[in-house]
RNA sequence: CGGGGCGUGGCGCAGUCUGGUAGCGCACUCGGCUGGGGGCCGAGCGGUCGCUGGUUCAAAUCCAGUCGCCCCGACCA
């Protein structure tokens, strides 16, 4: 029953003030969604019909490779979080029962399935297993922002596998690829699968699904056949125009000149003639110095990758104890380790000298100094993909899931173990697979939205024909309507009849902006030449169908729309 | 967590600087007209101006505190 005229579907005009990223707008003025608080979001009927048919697709290729669905409490208590030092994480909610117990609210449930597995699961003859849940989500997030995309509450699925060994782990960290993939493509998105960083999770390896879109909160670099988080991506460095070789480095006078701008200004180089030093005191390390172009900027993640360790810039004091004044810093001559970006090829860059007021020319890496080749720098949109796949575009994207190979890291501290056929006991291997439906549901705002609002595909379309009768009373063109209807019904099509007793404008502007796939008009002077009207929401494309056969017809337009 | 902005009928806003007892548009209700792109006319309902305290004869307006919301950045297991 979908007469719009009982139904709580409240949509605006106006978007509410508060409103930047086209989703938030649009899933407020279609009324698919209300804000309670900050971060906090009521679905009302329409957007948790998406909610639930995004659901769907999800359950379908999670049982579609074996997973099998269970669900466990949001509210848990705080000791298995602190066995696995997750207890810390200030994004974590914490909070106290009546008794003073310490309990947490979950941002996701390794923990909680970790433990039952470590009880349930004795043998190998139990593994592998692959369990999953759509459970609700807690995050106390330092800034929740744009609608939906960045929640302190939210639906997720999150899966969890669980097998002897890494190869297993291989196997079904495989499986789940395969389901995402079709999971995101059945969704209608536009997508990409890019290798990340692992993060403080730990593990041997993870992968993001990515969903280009403007209110994306993470960069992807992507070229034909390469696709990366900038966080981790690797590129070739455009070419740079270097000055002439020198036998030896060669002191040049750079008064008071402390910035990249300023020497390649001053002597009349390219930017990237120059190296820059950057020196950063690693933990139990001590002081590295590390080289990128004049032109590139340092990728602290993936310098931290190769460090292994944590690390932090060098204070002022420090670097003139160790090397000489901030600003005239260079590889030349000193004595702790360099580093040097792999985009510095060529033999004559300017560096500093480690002097006041003076940089060198014609400085040879190798000849003039040494250096542990290492890649760290952050890629830049133009740079060329690495085998030749053309320039590298980098897009805002919105992270829609994930899946990290998570080892031993929850199975050990948890004591999740099992027998082999040794009956020697051994941790479990463990892998972690998320999606968020709401945020596709957003990403497919952003994706496919136009200027009259959203464009629904088929298969998250909270109906799937949205059927508007332009009459009042009850003249010829309410009882085809009606017919017409009650015809869609029968047939099991999902539609939304506007009965209302609404102007014109009114009800094609909603229809356009809740953007269902398929709209039929029933109106006077088309009916009266004995056809209704069929618009395609996502191309536009008009056509008329005869009335009296009309329920049957949209049904065959609608088959032919994706 | 740092920076910025905003809290006045359901929504969008004016009024705050310069204190004098709250207004506009939309929405809503009723009546009438209209009937293919948010139409017209008329009559209405609806607000302790986020909260607390202070100054004052008098506070939406000035002062202090506090709560909430948005944006940028940082962070994001």
């Amino acid at each position: 029953m979908s007469r719009l005229s009982q139904t709580f579907l409240p949509t605006l005009k106006d978007p509410p003030a508060d409103a930047e990223s086209l989703s938030h707008q649009l899933i407020v003025r279609a009324g698919l969604a209300r804000q309670l608080a900050a971060g906090s979001w009521t679905y009302l009927p329409a957007g948790w019909r998406v909610h639930r048919r995004i659901e769907r697709i999800i359950r379908e290729e999670m049982d579609g490779i074996g997973a099998q669905e269970v669900s466990m409490p949001v509210l848990q208590p705080a000791e298995i979080w602190k066995q696995t030092g997750r207890y810390e994480i200030d994004e974590l909610f914490k909070l106290n029962d009546r008794k003073g117990s310490e309990m947490v609210l979950a941002m996701t449930a390794e923990e909680a399935l970790t433990w039952h597995v470590a009880r349930e699961v004795r043998s190998y003859r139990d593994l592998p297993l692959l369990l999953y849940q759509l459970q609700t989500k807690e995050r106390d997030e330092r800034r929740p922002r744009a609608g939906l995309l960045r929640t302190r509450e939210f639906v997720m699925k999150d899966a969890y596998s669980f097998d002897r060994d890494p190869a297993g782990l291989e196997r079904t960290y495989a499986l789940n690829i395969e389901a995402y993939d079709r999971i995101f493509d059945r969704c209608g998105l536009d997508w990409h699968r890019v290798a990340s960083d692992v993060g403080m999770m730990g593990g041997t390896g993870a992968d993001e699904y990515m969903a280009p879109c403007a209110a994306g909160e993470n960069e992807i670099a992507l070229a034909p056949g390469y696709a990366a988080n900038v966080e981790v991506a690797s590129a070739e460095a455009q070419a740079v125009e270097l000055p002439p070789g020198l036998e030896a480095p060669e002191r040049a006078e750079t008064p008071g000149q402390t910035t990249v701008e300023a020497v390649s200004a001053s002597l009349g180089v390219a930017p990237g003639a120059l190296i820059k030093a950057l020196p950063v005191i690693v933990e139990n390390r001590g002081m590295v110095l590390v080289l990128v172009r004049g032109d590139h900027r340092l990728n602290e993640i993936k310098l931290r990758n190769h460090l292994g360790a944590d690390f932090r810039q060098a204070r002022l004091e420090e670097i003139a104890e160790s090397l000489g004044p901030a600003g005239f810093i260079g590889p030349v001559g000193v004595s702790v380790p360099v580093l040097m970006d792999a985009a510095i090829a060529g033999e004559s860059f300017i560096t500093g000298s480690n002097e006041p007021d003076a940089h060198l020319r014609g400085v040879r890496p190798g000849r003039d100094f040494e250096f542990e080749q290492v890649d760290v720098r952050a890629v830049e949109a133009g740079d060329p993909a690495l085998g030749g796949g053309g320039a590298i575009e980098i897009v805002p994207a919105i992270e829609i899931g994930n899946i990290f190979k998570l080892g031993r890291r929850y199975s050990e501290p948890l004591g999740a173990t099992f027998l082999d056929e040794n009956g020697a006991e051994q941790p479990i291997v463990m892998g972690s697979y998320g999606i968020g439906p709401a945020r596709i549901l957003a990403a497919s705002v952003e994706q496919r939205a136009d200027e009259r609002g959203i464009v629904w595909p088929r298969s998250l379309a909270p109906w799937q024909l949205h059927l508007v009768s332009l009459s009042k009373g009850d003249g010829d063109e309410q009882k085809a309507a009606d017919r017409i209807y009650e015809e869609l019904l029968s047939a099991g099509v999902e539609v939304l009849y506007d009965d209302r007793d609404a102007g014109t404008g009114q009800k094609l502007t909603d229809a356009e902006l809740l953007g269902c796939p398929l709209r039929i008009v029933v109106g006077r002077r088309t009916l009266a030449e004995g056809e209704v009207e069929a618009q395609l929401r996502g191309s536009g494309e008009d056509l008329r169908l005869p009335a009296d056969d009309a329920a049957a017809e949209a049904i065959r337009v609608l088959e032919g729309i994706r």
